[in-house]
DNA sequence: TGTTGTGAATCTCTTCACAGCT
DNA sequence: AGCTGTGAAGAGATTCACAACA
């Protein structure tokens, strides 16, 4: 078990991984995968510890090994099943992106009452009528949810999927969703994400903020600097 | 200024005072307002330290004034004009969501390069076609934007908005933007998230994990126990 | 030489615990 | 009694810095 922080930023290399591997690339070093992933050197190599993953101190890591080892440590062996509530704009842009893609983690079912949705395939996904979102939940042995439907209903159908045994949500409905079971609940909240940018946005000339280090004078790496301090 | 944590937390604080408000309260405790955002009642008058706000003892914080408190320390006084590249569903999903609200963060035009898009106004924001993209921006004085386009397209599209003087973006791209010059940048990245609550789903019985502590029996509430330690 | 892996130090964030107020 | 505001302690996350290795 890692922090959350270490396992968003494991998804985040795997990713950066197989674009590297795409390039043909078959090893990289811990400060090449930390200026990708806008991080530290250091920090890559202590995710590393949590994975179990080794690398060689010449070659640095093995691309397809360590993909294969952050899948290992990240993925349910079997993958999970996602169902998906609410198929307005934001659903069906979900369902797009994730068509085909993760067989590990793969939307097996959408949920909306429009009837001009229901009962066929939206972006390769089957869309079924929110009644029947227990039985097709058990059915499909759906074990997380996505909820995109709008602000009111948030609650009722976190409620019905936690009863019905689902165990996890990706909400994006601007509301503090309460469980009444255990359940693991991860909010993606838009207005709070751009109010955010535009506070920091504003500050005058805090530049060298957190993210705002992406400026980097592409000569000088952010390698921790293991060199001469009196150079 | 404050961490980027407690203004993330800020604007949650402001979303629920909203709601307070409208449902006819005037006062409320840093415990009521804690368990509302999942978080507790130390963290919350903590919080309050850096917007400055102070209660009363005997009746909590005043809503309606802490809400103005709360929008002195986030908001630009003049507020900030946003832009957003991009109208496929995500983009369509937020200018639906946005549209009217917010005087001080608003959209105020779109871009596409799909000219059964452009030159006509979509949820009441005004589309571009993306060649118009610097000198929109320069006229409507956009100073924060919010990407929505394909992988491919937003490093690009990054770089011409930073280009032009734009302080801040949120990006949905499923890719790291690499800035030029200093600007802020915060990603929602989808997948991430999705991964992390796979994960954090599937530990056996972490069931208090973080932010599993949602589960709250009703009758106690995540006070801190400034009680008796011998009851 | 330049890298990895990791104990130790540092930095940041959260929580505790209590004085002060009403 | 029960709350707020806050110094101080505690936890947690990041970075440093160096031994070990090729």
């Amino acid at each position: 078990v890692a922090s959350e922080k270490t396992i968003g930023r494991l998804s985040l290399y795997r990713r950066l991984l197989n674009n590297l591997l795409a390039e043909g690339e078959t090893h990289v070093f811990s400060h090449q995968l930390a200026r990708m992933a806008r991080g530290t050197a250091a920090q890559v190599r202590r995710d590393m510890m949590a994975v179990g993953y080794s690398g060689s101190p010449t070659r640095g890591y093995d691309i397809k090994e360590l993909i294969k080892s952050i899948g290992h440590f990240l993925d349910a062996p079997r993958g999970m099943n996602v169902g998906l509530i609410g198929v307005g704009n934001l659903g069906r842009a979900i369902l797009a992106y994730f068509s085909g893609r993760r067989p590990k983690l793969s939307i097996v079912a959408a949920f909306d009452n429009d009837p001009s949705k229901i009962n066929r395939k939206i972006h390769g996904c089957p869309c079924f009528p929110v009644n029947e979102l227990t039985k097709i939940v058990r059915e499909k042995d759906i074990k997380i949810g996505i909820i995109t439907v709008p602000a009111e209903e948030a609650q009722r159908v976190a409620d019905e999927l936690s009863a019905v045994g689902v165990r996890g949500l990706l909400n994006f409905a601007p509301v503090r969703i309460i469980a009444h079971r255990p359940i693991y609940v991860e909010d993606i909240d838009v207005t709070m994400a751009l109010e955010k940018v535009a506070y920091f946005a504003r500050q005058p000339h805090l530049d060298e903020v957190a993210e705002a280090l992406t400026h980097i004078p592409d000569s000088e790496m952010p390698v921790d600097t293991e060199s001469d301090p009196d150079a």
